[in-house]
DNA sequence: AATAGAAATGGTATTCATTTTCATATATGG
DNA sequence: CCATATATGAAAATGAATACCATTTCTATT
């Protein structure tokens, strides 16, 4: 699905370079609706034919990030997961602990939350992380309750 | 500092037995104003003389994650880093990624957004991660500024 | 097209937090 | 004190992420 896609994104990093590997991690990228893993992106390149070392998959996301063309959460397992930015600007994510959907949800009251925070307690450079999980509709409704929890 | 503070936090846990190793890594957590790593939990119990095995401190982290008396981030390395909770609520925290100081936020905002969400897109026990990193100012006036940078 | 130099690649080794295993020690109720 | 369920911890395993570095591949220039 869409060669193009990859293409700009490949134009759009600083890399001086376009490489066969590159293309492929992007190309992979740009067909994944949700969240990967590194290793995964691994595993597909390496599915399609056009083997990527592991180590160029992640040379390529880091400068993904650097760039904020990606979105990242963490698994957890505190495993890193990746997903193409839509555009331009970052979102934020609920994810389904159960089958591993994801959406986006509209998180305009955080930001400006963020701001806040940031200017009345006299920090730079605010970064911020929000991540939401849960269990989806589908998900509950196909799985038999489980004891225990904790969370509160 | 504080020594009926850490018993408390024992008895809290649903553990059936009271350790002079659990007591030690409670007790230490009492002392420790700002978030701290599993590792350098480990060595300040060595450092006390109160040896405690590196098994048993991540054990007993675990258990206060579990029943809500940490709250946990992660720095930038992933690695995770622990604090008690102040008030049987959990709390978010600024942390300066310099100097590693954090202070507790009001985050009553992003709670009730969160709830919203969850609520709107039929989610189940829906669980959130939100962290704020940025440079203080004491840090910032004590630093040259860094070139590049990326973060939009 | 040939060339040179810079940048990118990827196999391998390494690091390091966290988990697992399991034999041994110990807390605790009776 | 005893029995035993529970807790401990040394050692080994796991696995994501990174470092190393010899080799390959772009790309600008002649
Ligand atoms: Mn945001
Ligand atoms: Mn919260
Ligand atoms: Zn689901
Ligand atoms: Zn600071």
């Amino acid at each position: 699905m869409s060669c193009g896609n990859a293409d700009l994104l490949v134009r759009a990093l600083p890399a001086a370079r376009r490489t066969r590997q590159r293309g492929a991690v992007l190309h992979v990228l740009v067909d994944c609706s949700d969240f990967v893993s590194a290793q995964q992106l691994h595993a597909l390149t390496t599915a399609d034919g056009i083997g990527v070392g592991l180590t160029t998959v992640y040379r390529t996301l880091r400068e993904l990030e650097a760039y904020g063309r990606v979105d990242v959460v963490r698994d957890d397992a505190g495993e890193r997961l990746y997903r193409l930015r839509p555009f331009g600007r970052h979102r934020h994510y609920l994810v389904c602990r159960s089958c591993g959907r994801s959406r986006a949800v509209d998180a305009e009251v955080v930001e400006a939350w963020v701001d806040e925070i940031g200017e009345s307690a006299g920090f730079d450079a605010v970064e911020h992380t929000v991540e939401l999980t849960g269990i989806c509709a589908t998900c509950r409704s196909a799985t038999p309750p489980l004891a225990g929890g904790g969370e509160q």
